[in-house]
DNA sequence: ACCAGTTTCGGGAAAGTTCCCGATAGTTTT
DNA sequence: AAAACTATCGGGAACTTTCCCGAAACTGGT
């Protein structure tokens, strides 16, 4: 029979139903419901536990408030106990638990960074500026990248801001139109800083380069080269980059009475596929263009290959020029002109002003400077 | 005067030190300490509460435990329960506290990523492979890069374990001769799997290309085209690589009946500088070379622009092969011939091990075909 | 009304920290 | 020697979630 697991009587014990696929019992002399223990096999089995805060206290007979103290360097504290703890949590190699930390603090040292893509020079750079930066400040960084694509950007961030990340350092895609993803993350008040491909509609600060007057610089070279039949192949309306860099390339031409021609501007969305399909497009017009402004300088280089393939001379048919001077760009035969821009600084900016913007927020538009490096791909001489 | 906190009475309330700034009083009435309780105002400024499931319990009338359950898809709950639980929680955007499941849990979801460099093609791709299996199982990833600095790889992963990662995928530095650190991870029994550049003296998965076939082809190759005088600027020893495509090196040397010459071989560490230092020296032997076979495409690459600095025509005086195919290498004037690996693919099985080794720990070698593509920069017809 | 069985819910521990605040022992002042 | 004070320590809440297990509220069948 079974005894009642309060009153050790078995009279007054009935089946009470089953509950979990385990048997109940009742007893009706003290009114107590129960069921039968299990074996003590199957419990206990915590495989690997990490030596914690208690561990040392208990080991050494004091509290885990003194430990805790001891560790964080606290005042309030007897210099012997300290060393008597600091030396024992070295002994058994003591890790402090961040996620306890962060739990506690709604902090977790870790700062995202969302970006496009990361198969080219520019992206990297800028990261391991950021990084630099930001693993000084004891920061660990998570990164994503959307793949140009909007659907993974949201996605991204609800995974970033998901992982409570304390701080977001983002450049959008070509498609991102809609940025309500990130009025979520500034709802939320957690620090957002855009680079490069920035979100001017919203209030939190932005580090860019000097897209327009780089571009401005470039097209001027282009004419003062004796190029007067120039395309520009731009970035998608929708970056600011794009618009800016567009804007340079007009007043160049317009200072320089250069009519504007539309079949000679083009926007695309910056994959490698559309680029070669609009260079082919500019070079088989009727009246093709004596040299191409490029957004950047993967598209300058595909603009360059396809010129190649079909024969054209650069300099001499067709002047080139880019724009954020990759290492490739000295590399490739011509040399590629191109606008220089401080790739790595950019990432080390773009940290700064986050950490910052943890302290004390504050809206601003940070910009860096470019620099025209003049090389064979647009020197018609 | 003061009035005691317990017993109310003033008359036997008596001064009795300070503590932490504020005066402390004790009643010989009731044998109490206290002190002035602060006013209401500076307490109670929690900025951010992010909505919890408690909130949702309170605002239900219900308790956390079964609002927890109908987030979890448990059963033992009440149908229309659950769709209010779900209802609300929809409405008050809940999002799930993942600090605290790891917490619980003992686990992150974040698998850290340890690379000696990100500049180039071969380390960005190899992670977005990785990073797409991962993302796909639910993992968010940590990216360090060791920057070729043993102590920074030390660091990283002290810093990875620090953030409590659920696994690690590693490529080592050229300096990296005490894994020591890696030790540690496998004694935590952390899943730990390397790739490209690894350890095979630790009993943990390493997932590696074919690098002596691969390399063997490749000088191969460089015979049959009439090469005689083929030097190897090599790896450092202690990478696996290095010596696996040393191994092909010579082999390929030997089958052909070609003389193995010290002073063609050339061990270096994979900077910038030491590449171009070393291509000098090669090609202002009294008996130069007339082809290399490099370690990698950015190493051939710089040979290529040494070689071309110097006025030696490319492939007529100099042949070139690398190894890895990045992008650049078709692109560059003339296209590298380069031994092709499946780099994308790399990051995607070394993540797939990884996540097979959280489930069933198995210690493999895994390696992927290398493919050999001819371009300019090796025949010589 | 009684009992066995089922469905649904609540209480509370656990995870590892930090931090507030009360408590104790010893030390100096009056 | 009492009163006022300092130095040092412990207790316990809080952070958020999951999960175990006990309990209440039902449903049918006798």
């Amino acid at each position: 029979m079974i005894k009642c697991a309060k009153c050790r009587q078995i009279d007054f014990v009935q089946k009470s139903g089953i509950v979990r696929g385990k048997q109940r019992y009742f007893c009706k002399a003290c009114d107590y419901h129960f069921t039968l223990p299990e074996a003590v096999e199957n419990r206990k089995n915590k495989p690997r536990h990490q030596v914690t805060i208690i561990d040392i206290a208990n080991e050494l007979g004091i509290s885990k408030s003194t430990v805790s103290r001891a560790l964080r360097g606290h005042t309030d504290i007897h210099e012997g106990t300290r060393k008597m703890i600091l030396d024992l949590a070295q002994q058994l190699e003591y890790q402090p638990n961040p996620l306890a930390n962060a739990l506690l603090k709604s902090r977790t040292n870790i700062v995202g960074i969302l970006v496009p893509e990361f198969r080219h020079y520019f992206f990297p750079t800028v990261i391991m500026g950021a990084q630099e930066i930001l693993s000084k400040a004891g920061y660990n960084v998570m990164i994503c990248q959307s793949d140009e694509s909007y659907d993974t950007e949201v996605a991204n961030v609800k995974a970033l801001m998901n992982s409570r990340v304390d701080g977001l350092l983002v450049s959008v895609t070509t498609q991102t139109n809609n940025v309500d993803h990130f009025r979520t993350v500034l709802r939320k008040e957690v620090p957002l800083v855009f680079f490069n491909r920035v979100c001017p509609e919203l209030d939190t600060p932005q580090v860019i380069v000097d897209d327009y007057a780089g571009a401005f610089q470039a097209v001027e070279h282009l004419v003062q080269q004796g190029y007067r039949r120039i395309a520009h192949l731009a970035g998608p309306v929708s970056l600011l980059v794009s618009r800016l860099r567009m804007k340079g390339y007009l007043d160049a031409l317009q200072k320089h009475g250069l009519p504007v021609d539309n079949e000679l501007i083009i926007h695309y969305d910056l994959t490698e596929e559309k680029a070669r399909i609009y260079a082919n497009y500019l070079l088989s017009l009727p009246q093709p263009p004596d040299a191409i402004f490029a957004i950047n300088d993967p598209t300058a280089i595909e603009i360059m290959l396809v010129a190649k393939s079909r024969g054209v001379k650069i300099p001499q048919e067709l002047g080139i020029v880019g724009f954020s001077n990759d290492p490739i760009s000295a590399i490739i035969e011509p040399p590629l002109t191109t606008v220089e821009q401080p790739v790595w600084e950019m990432g080390r900016q773009a940290a700064r002003i986050l950490l910052e913007q943890m302290e004390n927020p504050r809206i601003e538009t940070y910009q860096l400077p470019t620099r025209l490096v003049v090389r064979g791909s647009s020197v018609n001489c």
